[in-house]
DNA sequence: TCGACGCATCGACAGCTGTCAATGCAAAGG
DNA sequence: CCTTTGCATTGACAGCTGTCGATGCGTCGA
């Protein structure tokens, strides 16, 4: 498993320090792709401004106006990249986001 | 002189504080898709980490290990992004970051 | 057991994206 | 003037992506 240095001191490659290497630019950019669609980014967004922190799937389909599937496949998405987990609970999943990895973007982006 | 919004309050969308409207959601899509490549992100990183901070056109098509036109596309894609600018020189044209640019995204991912 | 429900997966399709070779174009330099 | 140089644009193409309807699969309630 390619541990890159999780939440820790040196922790995280940094995009305007030094030069990037593949590796890390390929990553990052993955992550970064991830919130580079409207529709998931007001997933992220009904997420985290949720009460709760965490939302049934099932309350995402009408505010973003896509079909079912769609969304499940743009939760999909997030969730590969790490920005939000599913938990099972019974018939529904409830989704929230981690607010660790958005921590390490923001940190990447940092002068 | 752009005394616009107090620099302080409604500055920027965040992601994470209120559901986002479509249209603040596609603004920040676009500048999140930007960075969602690579070689993007390398250029990126290269110009930032210049000492200079600034890299003339000529001296960015080597380390990304792409092609000209490709670069300039990438570049392209990157500026129309508001995240670089370019100031052309006689023949060549010399690329900076735009740290307010980056600061407004790393903003919008703040808890 | 059975039907309803929640969510994922599949198949399909249009549109977008990254890439390069070829070409165009403006700015020096001769 | 003509040539060279640095960069952008064009055209083309494969691969990826967002989208939906149809379908499958597990979980509950009746």
């Amino acid at each position: 498993m390619v541990r890159t240095a999780q939440a820790g001191k040196e922790c995280c490659p940094n995009v305007l320090a030094a030069p990037l290497s593949e590796t890390e630019a390929g990553d990052l950019a993955r992550a970064f792709a991830a919130l580079g669609d409207p529709v998931r980014l007001r997933l992220l967004s009904l997420l985290a401004s949720a009460p709760a922190g965490e939302v049934c799937a099932c309350e995402l389909v009408v505010p973003v106006g896509r079909s079912q599937p769609t969304v499940s496949h743009h939760l999909k998405v997030l969730s590969e990249a790490g920005l939000i987990v599913g938990d099972k609970r019974g018939r529904w999943i409830w989704y929230a986001v981690v607010p660790e990895r958005l921590t390490l973007l923001r940190r990447a982006l940092e002068p």
